[in-house]
DNA sequence: TTGATTGTTACCGG
DNA sequence: TCCGGTAACAATCA
């Protein structure tokens, strides 16, 4: 479900709650049950996010490794926790929270190396300070796959996900059939800084999920977003069309869409200010 | 009940 | 090899 603002908005709120904390792991459904039993009664020291992916770190280089891939969800429950939904996962509780983790795509536990090796498999995550977009150029620069979905490879771009990918190649007026190879370094690099922009400004908004709660831009015409499940352009009334691609819909202007031979298109920026 | 989804992976064919 | 398409997984909502 979400892209990586909320990823690493969730890794900061439970980290607040739950370092240091010894917690009690149990699994309602019986589908955790001996990796609940190893982590019971001991202390999680930190929670951090790459990309999508979540950490938790236990004594002795032990992790609990989750993913949430399309259905995953957090419930935090302070301390009277109701009863466990029936798609509660794992719970893990201090004296005072409850976490439930319900649906994840992936909830496992792995040593060191493990968690080094999804790491290595992320390019750099914008949310992170020793990202470097260097990574992503080269993978991007070389390929010859569209922009659209070099945009959603976690390997080039990590913790991108699909509302961000429409609304940044919209707001920097690239067209989503770019092959990477074709792509200007410095379309490239404003993509990179819209990213680094809008995503920092997501985790620190709070449950941020809507790009309209983080462009100013935007925000003045009261959207939710610029293309994204929308039908027309917030400015020019343009028509937005989609299209399914990599199995998942894209969003863009269909004159973008429609340009043939793919070309980033120097359109006239029209009542749309850029920071 | 059906279909779609802010996601990922494996597999297949061109 | 690279690239694009498909199915599978799964919880929730309209």
């Amino acid at each position: 479900m979400p892209e990586g603002h909320t990823v690493h908005r969730y890794a900061r709120q439970q980290h607040a709650h739950f370092a240091g904390q010894r917690v009690r792991v149990t699994s309602p459904q019986g589908r955790f049950e001996a990796e609940a039993a190893r982590l019971h009664g001991k202390t999680l020291r930190a929670v951090e996010a790459w990309g999508k992916h979540l950490f938790y770190a236990f004594p002795k280089g032990l992790w609990l490794h989750v993913h949430l891939g399309m259905a995953g969800k957090f419930d935090l429950h302070t301390h009277p926790a109701p009863p466990p939904r029936e798609s509660v996962r794992v719970r893990i509780a201090t004296k005072g929270y409850t976490l439930d983790l319900r649906g994840p795509n992936t909830c496992r536990l792995i040593g060191d190396e493990d968690r080094v090796a999804v790491i290595d498999r992320l390019g750099p995550d914008p949310l992170r300070p020793d990202a470097d977009p260097e990574q992503a150029w080269e993978k991007v620069r070389k390929s010859r796959r569209k922009i659209a979905l070099l945009l959603m490879d976690q390997a080039i771009f990590a913790g991108v996900g699909n509302i961000y990918r429409a609304e940044v190649l919209f707001v920097e007026r690239i067209n989503p059939h770019l092959p990477g190879c074709d792509l200007p370094r410095d379309a490239f690099d404003r993509i990179w800084a819209r990213l680094v922009t809008w995503l920092r400004l997501g985790v620190e908004s709070g449950r941020i999920i809507t790009v309209g709660e983080v462009d100013p831009a935007l925000a003045k015409t009261g959207r939710r977003f610029f293309v994204y499940k929308e039908t027309a352009c917030p400015y020019t009334g343009a028509a937005i069309t989609s299209w399914k691609e990599g199995g998942r819909m894209v969003y863009a202007l269909a004159v973008e869409s429609a340009l043939g031979p793919a070309r980033v298109k120097p359109m006239p920026v029209v009542g749309l200010e850029t920071d």
